[in-house]
DNA sequence: TAAAAATACTCCATAGGTATTTTAT
DNA sequence: ATAAAATACCTATGGAGTATTTTTA
């Protein structure tokens, strides 16, 4: 029979779009994966992927395969939070903030399923700012935080159990079509195209890389800038310049070739999300479901 | 994550009524069930099943885990066939023989399923009575047959491979209506119900069973005789006698108290039915894949 | 009291880790 | 030359077996 755990770096590795990546996000190492990937072909007695150094693509089987292990992963993963929710006897309300990015990719798949087979579940997300919300849940307006970490990114503190959620990259990017950017480029390089700004949910991350390129005795003066993803991701495709982008909104289309991921060497940032819960008794099963939902849902 | 093998476990144990029930269909020993279980149960960190000694039943939670899981297995089940037979590369004409009963319930949906992602094969099943079938599977009519083992079954030898694929038991039913019905006699016991015959199928079944009843010089004389498993299921469940009927047909009935299985102390009767495929290097690939898909396809 | 499930234990297969080599651009 | 994948080897966990006890209709 499948395995599902094959079945979970199978589908990851073609997410990511390397066997490396799909081990970081997976929590194992490369060859614990490739190991993984070796077994099931063998066991399935066909090749799956096609092996190239900088890119790796399914078979024609790998691609049936794909289809059926998005499924069946999804729909694991759907009656593990189903049957633990309704374990936790979930009643009451319980309100989560967290940024816009996240919430609709994240959050709201999640919310529905919860409430799908607990009719006295109320769960009311509330999207918004990152100091905002953190004013709120200290203020006992919120019971759940999903934010990247507030000491480091809002110079902020809560009083809240802290659990670590997932890790978001942010990517310098520009467009795929131009074939003579480069693949690597020190600080001074940065301004060598045009560059656009991502403002607004990770405050942080601006004041760090300014930072950086002040040290670095590099001026910069933003050609674009906008607060969404969307936007800026399009206005990079088209080869208007360059900017830092957060990955998991991106991944895709630097895989695919749309978008050059470009390496700054002197400069990596890492923004990690956390889940902030309030330390209440009554809201702990409840808190505990979401936050594995969350986990897991974040992998797939 | 799930555990595939637990899921399988799980759904064997409610289908099949009872853990040890379940171990013998999955070829485990019933500890490892009961663990199986018992860890699905941690994992999840709800119960899922409510032991009774003669009978077991899920909870709210494991009813909704069983529609869940079913629906998972199925899937997977489908994955591993398509993509095992597209690697095979699967083409040109296959004949497949077997009877009426094993063909509805098994060959037909996974030859549909082969089908799917091999335009290039072309399935034809025959269904017919044992002994035609194994004239023709002789005389080069027909690639492989599934049947009951021909040589116990129909006196009859066939040149070809031979696998296991599943084992059919004859039941004595009686209607469940019926309190007073015994749960254990002896052959001399079997005349004080009026006796309903299935002909037909498996011609040395009720060969084995005279013998048997002549040796105990009890004679019998039966009330109602047919061919057909469905029709003498519901004559036995009205309540008009009792018969030997194959287990699979009617083991739904049964733990749902619609028949009572009675135990005949002198007589136990399986019948093993065989995968026989003729031994042709140019057929091995699809009858191989053939094999696997229903040694699975009946474990669900 | 008998059939089914749970428990205790032992053993082995396999999944994952570290260290290293191979491959392809 | 470099990043990724494969390989070799080791360890530890967990799944399955046997033997036995506990449970309940």
């Amino acid at each position: 029979m499948l395995n599902l755990y094959q079945i979970q770096s199978f589908v990851t590795v073609l997410s990511e779009g390397s066997m490396t990546a799909a081990a970081e996000k997976l929590f194992l190492t490369q060859p614990a994966i490739s190991q993984q990937i070796r077994n099931l072909e063998e066991d399935l007695g066909v090749d799956l992927l096609v092996r190239g150094v900088r890119q790796i693509k399914p078979t024609l089987q790998g691609e049936v395969l794909f289809d059926y292990a998005k499924r069946i992963l999804q729909m694991a993963q759907q009656a593990e939070v189903a049957v633990k929710a309704m374990g936790a006897e979930l009643n009451g309300q319980l309100r989560v903030g967290t940024l816009d990015s996240v919430g609709v990719q994240l959050m709201s798949p999640i919310a529905s399923r919860l409430l799908k087979h607990n009719p006295e579940l109320n769960i009311k997300i509330e999207y918004g700012k990152g100091e905002e919300l953190i004013r709120k849940f200290n203020d006992g307006e919120i019971d759940v935080l999903v934010l990247p970490e507030v000491e480091t990114e809002y110079h902020s503190t809560v009083e809240a159990d802290k659990k670590f959620l997932f890790k978001e990259e942010m990517w310098l990017v520009g467009t795929g079509k131009d074939s003579d950017m480069p693949k690597q480029i020190s600080a001074q390089e940065y301004t060598q195209y045009p560059i656009i700004l991502f403002t607004g949910e990770y405050p942080h991350f601006n004041e760090s890389l300014n930072k950086m390129l002040k040290s670095a005795k590099v001026e910069v003066e933003p050609t674009f800038e906008a607060t969404n993803v969307g936007t800026l991701k399009r206005v990079v495709e088209s080869g208007l310049g360059w900017g830092f982008l957060p990955s998991l909104a991106i991944k895709k289309q630097v895989r695919m070739g749309r978008l050059n991921h470009v390496l700054m060497k002197e400069f990596k940032y890492d923004i990690e999300f956390y889940f902030y819960s309030k330390k209440v008794p009554e809201l702990k099963a409840i808190t505990d479901v979401l936050y594995q939902a969350l986990q897991q849902q974040e992998r797939s």
